[in-house]
DNA sequence: ACAAAAGTGTTAGGGGTACACCCATGG
DNA sequence: CCATGGGTGTACCCCTAACACTTTTGT
């Protein structure tokens, strides 16, 4: 049967929280096209891997991360997308743990944590990409479990909170959300431990539980 | 550059309801693989045309149908799941006014509705891409618009909450509904007049407004 | 003692649910 | 007059926002 050649890619769109800031993981294109030109990391998917494990893959190829959360975003397929040929990408979106790029990766060399406020001028349309998959971040904030993703095995409440803080651009108040996340069932884990490594009182210590939902969702303000 | 050759297909999940069911349409598959069972509607991503372009013309030729709303659901690319080669599509989701298939359509000849209920063992993943269709139609008529897209032109606010009842198969208290939508601001838009087509007090004809989100969002019931 | 961060108590208000009640038409 | 569906009023409840206040550490 004669069918139309496509290219099939999968691109990440790789986020964490850093300090204030939300960034992304950023590799810089040694060929053309684009090259010299911020990209995000992403590859061809082989004749026999699902999306999804192509992803996985590219992943821990480019990265080797730790990854928190990984799940399809949405593909991108403009017939000029790419000026060599016809390519559909299927981009991903992961959320990981706040840590350095691992240098000794195979083709980590050249990927860096940027600011999502400064990734711009992306090769191809990757700048439509990134702004959708922080878009689907700060929706899924909202009524899923997924902030714990950005947080390492253990965290206190406030961590969790300035995950919220930096993703959503916008101060929560501290009192509230200890109430809220804390009386959501199966949210968290306690460990018994405390720490203070902020200084002030100890904090209480937390795994992520089980819940995937949130049931109320934890709404960003209407104004 | 070498790459692997794939095929890029679309899929539709188009959904409609009908009476008291929510109904998808799909089509009987004329060949092999899978010949004889049924299928979603779709078709191969010519060279020249994006994936949304794509959608929109394979609804136009299989159905003819008038489309309320057309989104991109997800892609799927498993090794496997076309026998005779590799073949990723990208699936849509089409929200449509109740309407009869136009059988004037080119291959329309094969096009019908059949209840989500009783849509089973459907050719290649169609199962799996029909259950996310349904799921993601369910999720968002709570925090968007998208109910108005099954309506035709004018409708009552009876009508819409019958779309609201089909698809998330529970009952709505009709007087609360009502208060809910109309105080809404931009979603609808009275056209002044009244209809008594299913008997009782006369009511309210409306049209879409232009609202796309629900502030504050119409939850489905916890239980 | 003081600053800083964790965590609790309390109050006022918005939106949801449940349901009593009234309105307008057909038969 | 009654059945049927359209539409309004209202009481209760839960959740949220706002903020006063207490607890527990480091310096």
């Amino acid at each position: 049967m004669a069918f139309p050649p496509f290219a099939v890619t999968v691109d990440l769109v790789v986020l964490t929280v850093r300090g204030d800031e939300l960034c992304v993981l950023l590799v810089r294109r040694g060929e053309e096209p684009f090259l010299g030109r911020d990209a995000l990391p992403g590859g061809f998917v082989r004749p026999d891997e699902g999306l999804a494990a192509a992803a996985t893959r590219e992943l821990a190829e480019e990265t080797g991360l730790d990854v928190g959360h990984l799940e399809q975003l949405a593909s991108y397929g403009d017939p000029d997308r790419d000026p060599r040929q016809r390519v559909v990408t299927v981009a991903h979106l992961a959320l990981v743990p706040d840590q350095p790029v691992p240098t000794a990766g195979t083709d980590a060399a050249e990927a860096r944590w940027v600011p999502v406020a400064q990734a711009r001028d992306l090769a191809f349309d990757h700048d439509r990409v990134l702004a959708d998959g922080v878009e689907r971040a700060r929706a899924k904030l909202e009524y899923t479990a997924l902030a714990t993703a950005f947080c390492g095995a253990e965290f206190t409440v406030a961590q969790l909170r300035r995950v919220y803080e930096v993703v959503w651009g916008r101060p929560l108040d501290p009192r509230n959300f200890h109430r809220k996340v804390t009386g959501t069932p199966g949210l968290l884990d306690p460990t018994g431990e405390t720490t203070t490594r902020d200084g002030g009182r100890p904090a209480q210590l937390y795994r992520r539980g089980e819940a995937e939902q949130l049931h109320p969702p934890l709404l960003r303000a209407d104004t």
